[in-house]
DNA sequence: AAACGGCGTTCGACATTACCGAATGAGGTC
DNA sequence: GACCTCATTCGGTAATGTCGAACGCCGTTT
């Protein structure tokens, strides 16, 4: 077991400069020049240039053969993928989330709660889709969204207020709920009835309903969503909606070992 | 413009160290110990330590709070997406794709050509598949698979000599071409005809065809396949498949601006 | 046409730092 | 309770990552 890793062993510089420079490439989203890379980083230029050559060399990076600017690499996208293959919520949940698109025509988004956020691990668009704000491995404010009220209701209460404590509880929109005491009884509620919406909190015009997953111990491992556009997500079509995601919700359970027993919160479930 | 890396500048030995332990648990596919990952890598346990710790702190890395031990890290998943949301083929084609799952119901292959190799970039399957072979981010070998041919098939002919003196022919079924002539006549072939069959060349019992696709340049830039077994892929229903596909690879490469131009290889496209 | 600026790349010298081996303490197992 | 093995820490030393300067190349400016 590993022990509280004091607070800094000895970061290897090389390697942070190294990652660093990924971590450059991925937010800028672009291709750059040696020169910016060196200059964004503050080290000379040649220092950028030995970290990125060793960083070619395992294809995490690759070069542009027309104007020699630096991107990142085709490995990085490859190991990816791996570590998206270990998820078995993953794999299991897809075939569901096909069958949510196909009899609703809405967007379906599968996340999991990471370091507070939602982080997109998988989705599937409808063809009528608007543009979504959501795309695979990027990650939304937990208090906001469906998913991630989901993912917050079933957390332990000194757990949701560390999340909350840390991000804090921004505004998007008129709906989005900015007060910790709103926040309890909106987690409460989705508690009770099992699934969560989001009305317009992150967004003007979207609303999503979502619901947790749990894997065969009973641990919430996950949450998918529906998201359209509010006029469509009203009235009938909106009970129909929230009853397909539920039981949705229960199949991917199932499928990955969850066992409802009557009484299992109290003895503690696993 | 990026000259000829002369041989081997100078690459940080700490960096690459990094590096080859993200490969050393991207190919293992499994949690390892500190002491597993030292010994394999032929370094000291503290180095190991050292460069792990440094990995972990920028979430390339994650260590299990139960048993200490280490493996890929969630920045590698999100990192990995941002790489294939630039390729916007993958973008592009993704509704086509489901359409062809949609109307034939077999699974459907998006491949890039890289290091001589094929690159699985997407797939959708049908709920009536059996296992095939591939996942993204994997690789196949060119010369034995649909997808394979038709890239090799719209290459210069030097680049073809320098990919098969490098990877070979490998035989993986009594079909798979493994001789250089064959192979020549069977991509002229492709290149008439305007797709390419897999004839169960690199499994027994699979039948594939392919398509190549261009982008707005009239570059071949990636491929898509339908995948099934023989017993599926024969007499009518065969040509259907074939019909669809050659229709959707035009499709695709139109969304992607190219313009068929009668004569423009004369002139050299763009 | 010649001078300039910016590009990626190379080189050598210095001092930082990454490396190793040994030691520690915690968790299991016999 | 002795004996593993595990992750983690520490200090000394030699290796090596870093910098600045210089090179060759290209496109634009003067």
């Amino acid at each position: 077991m590993p022990k509280e890793p004091s607070v800094m062993s000895s970061p290897i510089k090389s390697v942070s400069k190294a990652l660093k420079i990924i971590d450059l490439l991925a937010d800028n989203k672009r291709d750059m020049t040696l020169g910016e890379i060196a200059k964004e980083m503050k080290i000379a230029k040649s220092t950028a240039y030995g970290l990125l050559a060793t960083l070619r060399d395992f294809n995490y990076i690759e070069q542009s053969p027309f104007d020699g600017k630096y991107r990142l690499g085709i490995r990085l996208f490859e190991v990816g993928n791996i570590v998206a293959n270990t998820w078995d919520v993953r794999q299991v949940a897809a075939p569901y989330i096909q069958s949510l698109v196909d009899d609703l025509e809405e967007t379906v988004h599968l996340v999991i709660l990471d370091k507070g956020e939602v982080l997109y691990i998988d989705k599937r668009e409808s063809k009528q889709s608007f543009r979504i704000v959501s795309q695979v491995g990027n990650r939304l404010p937990a208090h906001c969204t469906g998913v991630g009220k989901a993912l917050l209701a079933n957390l332990p209460a000194s757990e949701l207020k560390r999340i909350i404590a840390t991000k804090g509880l921004n505004r998007y929109t008129e709906n989005t709920i900015t007060d910790m005491k709103t926040l309890e009884e909106e987690l409460k509620k989705i508690r009770l009835q099992g699934y969560s919406i989001d009305n317009e909190e992150i967004m003007d015009g979207l609303r999503c309903v979502a619901v947790p997953i749990r894997d065969y111990s009973g641990r919430v491992c996950s949450a998918i969503s529906i998201s359209g556009p509010t006029a469509r997500m009203v009235g009938e079509r909106f009970n129909t909606v929230i009853e397909h995601i539920i039981k949705t919700g229960l199949d991917i359970s199932g499928s990955l070992g969850f066992r409802p027993i009557v009484g299992r919160d109290v003895h503690g479930g696993a």
